[in-house]
DNA sequence: CTTGATGTTGCACGAGTGTGCACGATACCA
DNA sequence: TGGTATCGTGCACACTCGTGCAACATCAAG
């Protein structure tokens, strides 16, 4: 068996019964405990599950209540998020998906905005509705629940009627040559089409998912028109990426 | 069990019965006093709870939006709401929509029933997240911010591809000759969309909502085919409602 | 085919974490 | 004030975790 059937395995039986113990997914996979510690260590890192003592449990508490939790706060990602909330102009039409980012990037929408805001995250949803002045249209579909979000045939006809003028897209990989990438298979194609209804694709991208490539591909860099990131980001990769097309901004 | 959810299993608890005694959790979990005493000792100094003599209370009396609090009306509500989540028969669907009879209605749905859920509330949707074994689908649409639930053409036509097994219908007002009422215009029209696509629509009304009616009529009282009311509700009342054709369950 | 680089896996070891028990201190109640 | 239940602390034990290392498979280049 592959590592990363293994993995997708692991993530199913999470989602099927609420939790997995290390022990447990040794025997069922035939593997050493060791393997399957790496395993849980390396999902959680992507942030496709929460790590705890004995084994881990699904990373929904996390966001349920939309509350950050302070490992997440970094000024850096805060810096990115605002950066991308000033990009909106009143009257526009942005489409935000799910994830830490997408979180921060709500928080840091003026209160005086008046724009029209699409999701596919509850989350981000009922964190909207607190906002004064912008619109939610809500995607609906599946709910996956893996990252708490809308997916599938549902979804992505939902999307299709929907023009946008930004796409604000958070991603887990962003390297120059396997292009965009995220850890979830679902999520890779309800991004994909967000990204073919809007105007402009901005990836916001904090230092560690730079030169990294997750298992699901989005597609290639020059899907997005632009990137966010970090001031101290990496010259050499930002200017790969400049050359391929995409403007950098840098937070 | 892992250490993480038998700390999750204990603030539930406490949502649920406004207080928690060191000696039943200990049996209720099969661990020592000892081990819960430092779970509550753990908790209280995260803040998620007030440590008292014997076991613990809940932090202040203002609660999180889905955690509501035990006095003598949401008892009575839960009793509804644990009547109507009993209806529910694995494998089969049932929609559920806003407001907090609803809300109970998911915390009283079994751990491991397996059958789909559809709702047009991102709260409900992000609730049912965490559940175990429910598929959930969400209906998309313009966020209606006064109840925070998605409303418009988009989710009546979302709504009109779905066909489930039960609507569970909250109401403001239940009235033999007024009907069922709202105080919502875009939530009527949703109410009336979810209805036609029930096999059976179940409309739960404590005390407070019977013989009375709302700005915004979603139908007549035989839009229902069982309502679900306190077991003390008027019985002339209940004889009207009956004579009428639609069943009444007292909880 | 050989060689070296790369990635995956299992094992060993020390550190870390959770749990139950014993004991003395403390808080409640009559 | 005395009795009882509860609490906090120290400790032992078992389990789990992270790290370093070696064995092995895979693959590309020579």
């Amino acid at each position: 068996m592959l590592t990363t059937q293994r993995k997708k395995a692991i993530l199913d039986a999470l989602a099927r019964d609420g939790q997995v113990l290390a022990g447990e997914l040794s025997v069922e996979f035939g593997v050493s405990e060791d393997t399957i510690r790496r395993d849980l260590r390396e999902l959680a890192s992507e942030g496709l599950l929460q790590r705890v003592h004995g084994g881990a449990l699904p990373v929904s508490p996390a966001l349920a209540p939309f509350e950050l939790r302070r490992d997440i706060e970094s000024a850096a990602k805060q810096r990115i998020a605002r950066q991308a909330a000033a990009m909106i102009v009143p009257g526009q039409t942005a489409i935000i998906d799910g994830g830490t980012t997408s979180a921060l990037l709500v928080k840091a929408l003026p209160a005086d905005l008046r724009a029209t805001i699409v999701t596919h995250s509850p989350s981000v949803a009922t964190a909207l509705a607190e906002h004064p002045s912008v619109e939610v249209i809500l995607i609906g579909g599946r709910l996956y629940k893996h990252s708490i979000v809308a997916v599938g045939a549902a979804a992505i006809e939902g999307i299709s009627r929907i023009h946008a003028d930004w796409y604000f897209m958070g991603v887990t990989g962003v390297h120059p040559t396997a292009g965009l990438s995220t850890g979830d298979f679902e999520e890779a194609a309800i991004k994909r089409a967000f990204a073919a209804r809007a105007a402009e694709t901005v990836v916001l991208a904090s230092s560690s998912k730079l030169n990294a490539a997750s298992p699901f591909v989005i597609g290639e860099i020059t899907l997005a028109q632009t990137i966010v990131v970090e001031k101290d980001a990496d010259r050499e990769l930002m200017r790969q990426i400049e050359t391929a097309g995409v403007t950098v901004v840098r937070a």
